[in-house]
DNA sequence: TTTTTCGCTTGATAAATATCAAGCGCATTT
DNA sequence: AAATGCGCTTGATATTTATCAAGCGAAAAA
């Protein structure tokens, strides 16, 4: 049960868990299935679990007084989707996370999950790299928000992640960069690079 | 010696340091002077050193092809300086840091912070924190960086970090918000407060 | 099948922001 | 004291990007 999700813990602790292991963490964790469109955590709502994208592909996102969506991060396959800040301080959040596809995560409590990381310490290995990845790639993203221009966040984001090309509306894509879907679909006719 | 660094260590441990402890985190770290203007880092090298800045103000910043500076990160009394990617990975830096103001900091090897940490556990509490807090942080600064305008980002920022409008030039302040020194002039002329 | 929805494109125009250039005041250097 | 450099402001103009509006085609829903 859930290959992909055991290779990656043991791939962040640099170790191979024991079966008994194992079973520490996948009784921690608790499966769900999210639809297309449906939430998975809403604004003004504390963010209960970390979530673990077994299948499928989400966005986070938050949406101003006109309306409009600005997403902020996406997550396919072996990321992990919360709102750290909700997660860990128990505060409303800000962000609205929805699937895109049929989607398939595990879940684990802030509760749970502390005392996972009692009885299996490796799975601090996984928190602390989860943190500290999440961190350069932010920082990689501010760097880009406040210093390219609409046309080389493009190029850029097209450079580092493909793969959002291929499994999000380019209006999404659009949202993500930070411009509009006209200026970005512009942008694409001038570069033909797919 | 250095009480405000104790106090900022026992403060993310929760909890309060022997003198035998701090004896360890002292004996790790280098105190080392930086001039206004002096590099702590620059471009191409790797980041040998996570520096706890004990007194003065630095920044971090990339420059682009066409020699302008993106200012990425501000640093003050009890933030600390380092391109965590380049310090964990080895890898080299795309950063400079610098010193605005004249500026002490305590510095510590990856070698020296991982042996402190295996003998003095309570270290790991800090850096995680760390790692956390910037993750945060980094995210809410992307979400402002996609979602407002260029007023809207000035304002946010003078509410949540009004101390860097007294420690840092006016230009340095457009920089870090991805806007041009004049922008930022013309907005500050339409929003008397300060 | 027909209808509707949705994502994408394109054109015309408006708004936001950058760039270029000059001048002012203050602090630092000579 | 004079000269220099630096940060800030302001005006004129250029560029980038957003907005508004329409239409097209494919997929999804009826």
């Amino acid at each position: 049960m859930y290959p992909s999700f055991r290779k990656y813990i043991d791939q962040y602790t640099g170790d191979t868990m024991t079966d008994d292991e194992f079973e520490l963490v996948r009784r921690a964790f608790v499966p769900k299935k999210i639809r297309k469109k449906q939430y998975l955590l809403q604004e003004g709502d504390v963010c209960k679990y970390l979530s673990f994208i077994v299948k499928g592909a989400m966005r986070q996102y938050t949406v101003d007084e006109k309306g409009n969506e600005h997403i902020v991060r996406f997550g396919i396959e072996n990321w992990w989707m919360a709102d750290r800040e909700s997660f860990e301080l128990l505060t409303p959040t800000i962000y609205n996370i929805d699937a895109w596809e049929e989607t398939e995560v595990l879940q684990v409590t802030l509760a749970n999950l502390t005392e996972l990381k009692e009885r299996f310490p490796g799975m601090n290995k996984v928190t602390t790299a989860l943190d500290k990845r999440g961190h350069i790639a932010a920082q990689k993203r501010i760097t880009a928000a406040i210093s390219l221009t609409a046309e080389e966040k493009y190029l850029d984001l097209f450079k580092t992640h493909p793969i959002f090309f291929q499994r999000f509306p380019q209006t999404m894509i659009a949202s993500y960069l930070g411009i509009s879907p006209e200026t970005l679909s512009r942008i694409r006719k001038n570069n033909i690079l797919k």
